[in-house]
DNA sequence: TTGTAATTTTGTAACGATTTCAAAATTGAA
DNA sequence: TTCAATTTTGAAATCGTTACAAAATTACAA
């Protein structure tokens, strides 16, 4: 049996064929895709694929806490497979998201001491670095 | 003229009255309301107004940057007239939401260094104080 | 292997937040 | 006061997402 079916029977899921080829999906391209990215793609290997399905799968990902949900777009969800504390950095020219990573401990927070901290979700927006080089060579 | 009226003219927007009366609710009130909230509670004093204003002016404040979007629920926008950078905590109780302070400054990311950093969003999602005292307390 | 129940997938319709757009109302300058 | 420019309005359209019931698939007992 495979690793990534091993995986979803850890998690509680049922390794179905389509929930097989969307955590791979999330897996291989790291791209943090939109629920219409993952469709569009899977169409063609799998041309019954409902887009239904593909919402059904990731809510249960999530629910099942093997998949998060990248909020850094205003009204699209993005999901991504990488659920390790991560930031993520779009670029307001290409709109490309890059994972970073930060140190969570050395993070200074007043106000909310006694609260209970569940999920982290550090978004930075900007220019990223080919941007900013073909940006300032262009004139 | 009022201190709002000048904050608006210095950043280039016509002080309507229904503008006028939209960034005086989001300085008021600082709870980070949804575009429904901002109508519904406005629609008491402005029978007129509409929603489509409501989404109009507040598109207008982002551009200008003196409003921020807040996008720490998952499928509605959240404004803020609070353009101070700070971060977001989301009760998963009682879904209220808090400003709290960070130092930016001791953040320490990798992996993005070169890169231009315009805006930063913080959200985290817990439990807070009060849920907190009172989940524990009701058995 | 067959029959049946449970689960999963599918497609359509509905929903809610947001945008588009043109008409109506308001404002500002001549 | 007049006319052009700006702002507001409300209806329709759009887009992402959810609800739901039927169809397909899977699991399993007889």
């Amino acid at each position: 049996m495979k690793t990534i079916e091993k995986y979803l029977i850890n998690s509680g899921i049922k390794p179905s064929y389509q929930r097989i080829r969307i955590l791979s999906y999330l897996m291989d391209k790291k791209n943090h895709p939109t629920v219409e990215m993952i469709h569009k793609e899977l169409l063609h290997d799998i041309p019954t694929l409902s887009k239904t399905t593909v919402y059904n799968t990731l809510k249960q990902f999530v629910e099942k806490g093997i998949t998060q949900i990248i909020n850094i777009e205003d009204h699209k969800t993005r999901y991504d497979a990488d659920i390790s504390t991560h930031g993520h950095f779009k670029c307001l020219n290409c709109n490309k998201i890059y994972d970073f990573r930060f140190d969570n401990k050395s993070l200074e927070i007043s106000d909310i001491e006694d609260f209970d901290f569940l999920q982290t979700h550090l978004y930075i927006k900007g220019i990223c670095k080919k941007c900013k080089y073909l940006l300032n060579n262009k004139n």
